[in-house]
DNA sequence: ATAAAAAAGTGTTATAAAGTGCGTTAAAAG
DNA sequence: CTTTTAACGCACTTTATAACACTTTTTTAT
C-alpha cells in the first residue's frame, strides 16, 4: 500500500520519478504500467496502477454512454488517461502530458505534490494542494452532482 | 486498450493518422479494419475497431426498427458508417469523408481531437470539444431521452 | 464516345519537435 | 564517511506533419 505526501520535481521534459520508498510496493504487485488521468472533481491528476486501472476502465466503459453524466465521466477519466510503461526496478519515471499538466495547473519545470492514497496517487500543483488543505475553496470545484445509479458503487 | 486525448492534424486530403502509441493495441487485436460513423448525440464521430463494430452493428441492426428512437439510432450509426482498410504496421492512416467532416464541423486542414475511450475513439472539432469539456452546452445536445429497454444495456 | 482536365485518393520523403535513456552531479540518509 | 536517492544535462531515437509526386476516378467538352 502506498501512502504519504511527497514534494517532488518534474524535469524539463515533464517527467517525474516515484520516490524510492514505493519501489517494493510496485515490485510486489508486479506492475509494469501506470496510468495518469484527470481527477473528475478537482484540478488534479489521478495515478493508478495498471491492474487497478483495468478494473476501473472496464467497468466505466461498459456503462450507458447515452446518459450525459456517465458520458462526462467517461470523457474525463477514460478520455484523458495516459498509459505509461513502467519499470519498478528502473528509475520509475513517468511523463505527464501537456494537457494533463495544464489541467492540474502545473507550470514548466515546477514542483508537484504526489500524494499516496493507498491504491492510487494524486498529483497536485503545490499552491492548489495547500489551499485545499487549509480549507480554501477552488473555483473549479463541482458540487451537488446527482449521480446515476450505475456509478454510485464505483470509486475513482 | 486505447485511452487518452490527442490533438492531431488532418492533412489537405482529410486524412489523419493514429498516434504511434496505439500501434501495439491494434496489432494485438489484429485489426485490419476501422469504422468511422456519426455520434448519435453530439456533433462528433465515433471510431470503432472492426471486431467491435461487428458486434455493435449486428446487435443494433437486429433491433425492432418500429421504435422511433431505435430507428434513429440505426439511421445515424449504421447509415453513416464508413469502413476503412487499415494497416496497424503501416502509417495507420484513415480518411474522413466529406459528410462526416461536415457533421463534426471539421473544416479544411484543421486540427482535430482524437479521444481514446477504451474500446473506441471519438473525434471532435477542437472548439466543440473544449466547449463541452468546460461545461458549455452545444446546440445539438440531446437530454432526457427515455431509452427503450432494448438498448439500455448497449454501449455505443 | 473519347480525350482532356480536374478532383480525389494514395504513397514517399524530409525535417522539426517530442519523447526516451543514461551518465553525472548534488543532496539526503544511514 | 559511505551509501542511497533525487535532480539535472545531454545525446539519441522516435514520431508527427507538411510538402511533394504519383495514381485513380470523376467530370467536362468536343
Amino acid at each position: 500500500m502506498m501512502f504519504g505526501f511527497n514534494n517532488i520535481s518534474i524535469d524539463k521534459k515533464s517527467r517525474f520519478s516515484f520516490p524510492a520508498k514505493y519501489r517494493d510496493a510496485f515490485i510486489n504487485s508486479s506492475e509494469n504500467q501506470i496510468v495518469i488521468t484527470k481527477d473528475p472533481q478537482y484540478p488534479a491528476l489521478k495515478v493508478y496502477l495498471g491492474s487497478e486501472w483495468d478494473q476501473i476502465s472496464t467497468k466505466l466503459s461498459s456503462l450507458q454512454g447515452l446518459d450525459p453524466i456517465v458520458r462526462n465521466l467517461q470523457w474525463t477519466i477514460l478520455g484523458n488517461a495516459s498509459v505509461c510503461d513502467f519499470e519498478p526496478n528502473g528509475r520509475m519515471q513517468v511523463l505527464i502530458s501537456a494537457d494533463l499538466k495544464k489541467y492540474a495547473q502545473i507550470e514548466e519545470a515546477n514542483r508537484i505534490c504526489l500524494i499516496g492514497m493507498g491504491n492510487k496517487f494524486e498529483i497536485w500543483n503545490q499552491e492548489n494542494w495547500e489551499q485545499r488543505q487549509t480549507g480554501g475553496s477552488l473555483a473549479t470545484e463541482i458540487l451537488d452532482i446527482v449521480l446515476p445509479e450505475s456509478i454510485k458503487d464505483m470509486s475513482f
